[in-house]
DNA sequence: GTTCTCACA
DNA sequence: TGTGAGAA
Protein backbone atom coordinates (compact mmCIF):
# COMPACT_ATOMS: atom_id res chain seq x y z
CA UNK A 1 0.00 0.00 0.00
CA UNK A 2 2.38 2.54 -1.13
CA UNK A 3 -1.28 4.79 -1.71
CA UNK A 4 -0.88 5.67 2.33
CA UNK A 5 2.63 6.97 2.07
CA UNK A 6 1.13 9.17 -0.56
CA UNK A 7 -1.81 10.14 1.46
CA UNK A 8 0.45 11.11 5.04
CA UNK A 9 3.03 12.77 2.79
CA UNK A 10 3.49 16.21 3.46
CA UNK A 11 3.17 18.65 0.35
CA UNK A 12 1.60 21.92 0.71
CA UNK A 13 2.13 25.25 2.93
CA UNK A 14 -1.07 26.49 4.97
CA UNK A 15 -1.24 28.79 2.04
CA UNK A 16 -3.00 26.40 0.04
CA UNK A 17 -4.40 24.64 2.70
CA UNK A 18 -5.80 27.69 3.09
CA UNK A 19 -7.65 27.59 -0.62
CA UNK A 20 -8.44 24.38 -0.46
CA UNK A 21 -10.36 24.24 2.80
CA UNK A 22 -11.58 27.75 2.88
CA UNK A 23 -10.61 28.25 6.33
CA UNK A 24 -8.10 31.28 7.64
CA UNK A 25 -4.44 30.60 8.74
CA UNK A 26 -5.98 31.33 12.22
CA UNK A 27 -8.18 28.67 12.33
CA UNK A 28 -5.78 25.60 11.16
CA UNK A 29 -3.13 26.67 13.20
CA UNK A 30 -5.85 26.94 16.28
CA UNK A 31 -6.80 23.32 14.92
CA UNK A 32 -3.34 22.05 15.53
CA UNK A 33 -3.14 23.36 18.67
CA UNK A 34 -5.73 21.33 20.06
CA UNK A 35 -4.20 18.36 17.95
CA UNK A 36 -7.15 18.12 15.99
CA UNK A 37 -4.24 17.84 13.28
CA UNK A 38 -0.36 17.18 13.06
CA UNK A 39 1.48 18.82 10.20
CA UNK A 40 4.80 18.00 9.31
CA UNK A 41 7.44 20.66 9.79
CA UNK A 42 9.92 22.32 7.46
CA UNK A 43 13.13 22.88 8.51
CA UNK A 44 12.29 26.73 7.99
CA UNK A 45 9.40 25.38 10.83
CA UNK A 46 6.70 26.01 8.19
CA UNK A 47 4.09 23.76 8.59
CA UNK A 48 3.56 20.74 5.77
CA UNK A 49 0.25 19.22 5.32
CA UNK A 50 -0.84 16.17 3.59
CA UNK A 51 -4.25 15.20 1.77
CA UNK A 52 -5.09 13.21 5.00
CA UNK A 53 -4.84 16.44 6.84
CA UNK A 54 -6.67 18.37 4.29
CA UNK A 55 -9.49 15.68 4.18
CA UNK A 56 -9.04 16.35 8.34
CA UNK A 57 -9.60 20.06 8.27
CA UNK A 58 -12.41 19.72 5.39
CA UNK A 59 -14.43 17.05 8.07
CA UNK A 60 -13.31 19.47 11.15
CA UNK A 61 -14.95 22.39 9.09
CA UNK A 62 -18.14 20.90 8.37
CA UNK A 63 -18.80 19.60 12.43
CA UNK A 64 -18.13 23.28 13.25
CA UNK A 65 -20.49 24.23 10.61
CA UNK A 66 -22.76 22.25 11.96
CA UNK A 67 -22.05 23.80 15.19
CA UNK A 68 -19.72 21.04 17.65
CA UNK A 69 -17.35 22.82 19.27
CA UNK A 70 -13.58 21.48 19.67
CA UNK A 71 -14.34 18.50 22.65
CA UNK A 72 -17.09 17.55 20.31
CA UNK A 73 -14.97 16.93 17.75
CA UNK A 74 -11.99 15.45 18.80
CA UNK A 75 -14.72 12.79 20.12
CA UNK A 76 -15.79 12.04 16.68
CA UNK A 77 -11.75 12.45 15.03
CA UNK A 78 -9.95 10.13 17.79
CA UNK A 79 -6.67 9.93 14.95
CA UNK A 80 -3.38 11.52 15.94
CA UNK A 81 -1.57 8.94 15.39
CA UNK A 82 2.16 8.21 15.85
CA UNK A 83 3.58 8.52 12.29
CA UNK A 84 5.59 5.99 9.95
CA UNK A 85 5.03 2.33 11.57
CA UNK A 86 1.08 2.73 11.38
CA UNK A 87 1.51 3.72 7.85
CA UNK A 88 1.55 -0.06 6.99
CA UNK A 89 -1.50 -1.18 9.09
CA UNK A 90 -3.98 1.44 7.89
CA UNK A 91 -5.40 0.59 4.66
CA UNK A 92 -8.10 2.30 2.15
CA UNK A 93 -10.81 0.43 4.37
CA UNK A 94 -9.85 1.20 7.23
CA UNK A 95 -10.34 4.94 6.46
CA UNK A 96 -13.55 4.59 4.37
CA UNK A 97 -14.86 2.98 7.14
CA UNK A 98 -13.20 5.97 9.99
CA UNK A 99 -15.28 8.42 7.74
CA UNK A 100 -18.27 6.93 7.81
CA UNK A 101 -18.20 6.41 11.54
CA UNK A 102 -16.99 9.48 12.06
CA UNK A 103 -20.60 11.19 10.76
CA UNK A 104 -23.12 8.17 12.19
CA UNK A 105 -21.37 8.57 15.82
CA UNK A 106 -21.96 12.96 15.30
CA UNK A 107 -25.62 11.54 15.25
CA UNK A 108 -25.02 9.75 18.14
CA UNK A 109 -23.43 11.98 20.14
CA UNK A 110 -25.59 15.23 18.69
CA UNK A 111 -28.87 12.93 19.90
CA UNK A 112 -27.76 11.65 23.12
CA UNK A 113 -26.95 15.70 23.80
CA UNK A 114 -30.25 17.06 22.66
CA UNK A 115 -32.24 13.90 24.40
CA UNK A 116 -30.61 13.36 28.06
CA UNK A 117 -28.84 16.30 29.57
CA UNK A 118 -27.17 15.15 32.18
CA UNK A 119 -26.60 17.72 34.82
CA UNK A 120 -22.87 18.63 34.84
CA UNK A 121 -21.98 17.71 31.94
CA UNK A 122 -20.06 20.16 29.27
CA UNK A 123 -21.98 20.56 26.37
CA UNK A 124 -20.57 19.73 23.35
CA UNK A 125 -22.77 22.02 21.10
CA UNK A 126 -22.01 25.53 20.71
CA UNK A 127 -24.27 28.69 20.51
CA UNK A 128 -28.14 28.56 20.59
CA UNK A 129 -28.58 24.85 21.29
CA UNK A 130 -26.09 24.40 24.33
CA UNK A 131 -27.96 27.92 25.82
CA UNK A 132 -31.28 26.05 24.99
CA UNK A 133 -30.56 23.30 27.18
CA UNK A 134 -29.46 25.21 29.64
CA UNK A 135 -32.74 26.98 30.23
C1' DG B 1 6.31 37.16 -0.66
C1' DT B 2 4.99 33.70 3.05
C1' DT B 3 4.64 31.79 7.33
C1' DC B 4 5.74 31.54 12.38
C1' DT B 5 4.89 32.78 17.31
C1' DC B 6 3.06 35.65 20.65
C1' DA B 7 0.03 38.99 22.51
C1' DC B 8 -4.13 42.01 22.96
C1' DA B 9 -8.08 46.24 21.75
C1' DT C 1 -11.27 34.14 16.29
C1' DG C 2 -9.25 38.43 14.16
C1' DT C 3 -5.24 41.12 13.76
C1' DG C 4 -0.82 43.24 14.19
C1' DA C 5 4.17 43.14 15.57
C1' DG C 6 8.67 41.36 14.74
C1' DA C 7 11.64 37.63 13.08
C1' DA C 8 12.95 34.02 9.81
Amino acid sequence: MSGDIRRNMALFPIGIVMKLTDLTARQIRYYEQHELIVPARTGGNQRLFSFNDVERLLEIKNLIEKGVNIAGIKQVLNPVKKDSEEATVINEQTESKRREMSDSQLHKILKRQLLEKRPGQVSLIQGELSRFFHK
